[in-house]
DNA sequence: ACAAAATTAGGACAATCGTCCTAAATTTTA
DNA sequence: TAAAATTTAGGACGATTGTCCTAATTTTGT
């Protein structure tokens, strides 16, 4: 198989596996088994843990990226932060499992002390300036970046608990309070 | 030494590892070391990995119910639920760096698919119960448990994105604005 | 089609994992 | 104080970890 592709294919299931089992669970073996590869051929992509690790970084930021962008599509900023929000419903079956793949990742890679945590915490800026940019569209000046935060805050927290208790209804109700929240941003500047 | 005395030297230094390395990520050699014991007498008193994550387990709800019942002191509603607010500036070193212990873990053993994982929940749910109480008292009725579970989710959002950044500015802001959304909740039933 | 380069498989490696065993040291009991 | 019970140390165990090496296979470039 040509380059690119099974490395490709490494960097995807690495990336379910690390979100799924975490990544000090995850070994080389785990990922080259389920890419169906040998460790010989894997360690010759991919020379350290760091290396995959740092790969689906990389994976992540593009995919958040070309989806911030996708959300472009809508003209207003209001629209916007609500697909923003609404991860949390399309994604309801996962982070009920496995909770928000950037949250748990920060977090493992924070108590391992590992060099990559900052990368990884890059994702939440990218989420960050984007809704930032938002709220500042809305006429929040100063404030954008706080409510950016609080936003980002309040989504993780909704993963955890929606995890820690796999309970779809406090989930549902929690997004519904995000909305209204939004709704009160949005309508005190108007 | 006697053994109750051992055994809650281990615990406890099991119980900072979990939370400040993980729980897979700490070994029984690790533990052994911390205590200054050998790997061989960590065994005589924790026959498994299972066995000392359920003491640890059992060692946090024990501490919960005590920090709870000493909050119980305060006569009025709206100042427990301060306290229970005010952890996260009281932890705000140890949150900043290792994240919420209660969180972290149960969001670990749900990666591991570990059977433990609901019963590290309990300690959530013990906060979760205590906290309805109060705002049943605070005369929020059937809303009460919803409101102790937005609260927590807040307190875990706050927990993420404050050890993900590392930003005491965003922890300082994010818990005051928690004090205005208690002061709202408790004026808005007088 | 042939030489060069890249990809793959499979195993070796030292270290560490959780677990278990035995024997010495210590404490408790009678 | 002697016997019994508990606590401790230290190492053995098979499995697994991340890493690395070699040799075979496949793809690529000419």
């Amino acid at each position: 198989m040509t380059r690119t592709k099974t490395r490709d294919l490494i960097e995807q299931k690495a990336d379910d596996l690390f979100y799924e089992n975490g990544f000090e669970a995850t070994s080389f073996a785990d990922i080259a088994d389920a890419v169906g590869i040998s460790r010989g051929n894997f360690y010759h992509h991919f020379k350290s843990k760091h290396d995959i690790l740092d790969a689906v970084i990389d994976r992540r930021l593009a995919k958040t990226a070309r989806m911030l962008e996708s959300w472009d599509a809508d003209k207003l900023p209001q629209a916007r932060i609500l697909s923003f929000i609404r991860i949390l419903l399309t994604n309801q079956t996962r982070i009920m499992a496995f909770g928000c793949p950037v949250g748990t990742l920060t977090t493992e890679l924070a108590k391992l002390d590992h060099v990559a945590q900052s990368r990884a915490a890059e994702v939440f800026t990218l989420f960050r300036d984007w809704l930032a940019d938002q709220f500042h569209a809305l006429g929040h000046g100063d404030e954008s970046v706080s409510l950016a935060l609080h936003l980002l805050g309040r989504s993780q927290g909704i993963a955890v608990m929606a995890s820690a208790y796999r309970d779809e209804t406090y989930l549902r109700a929690e997004v519904a309070a995000l909305e209204d929240w939004l709704d009160t941003v949005t309508t005190k500047h108007r």
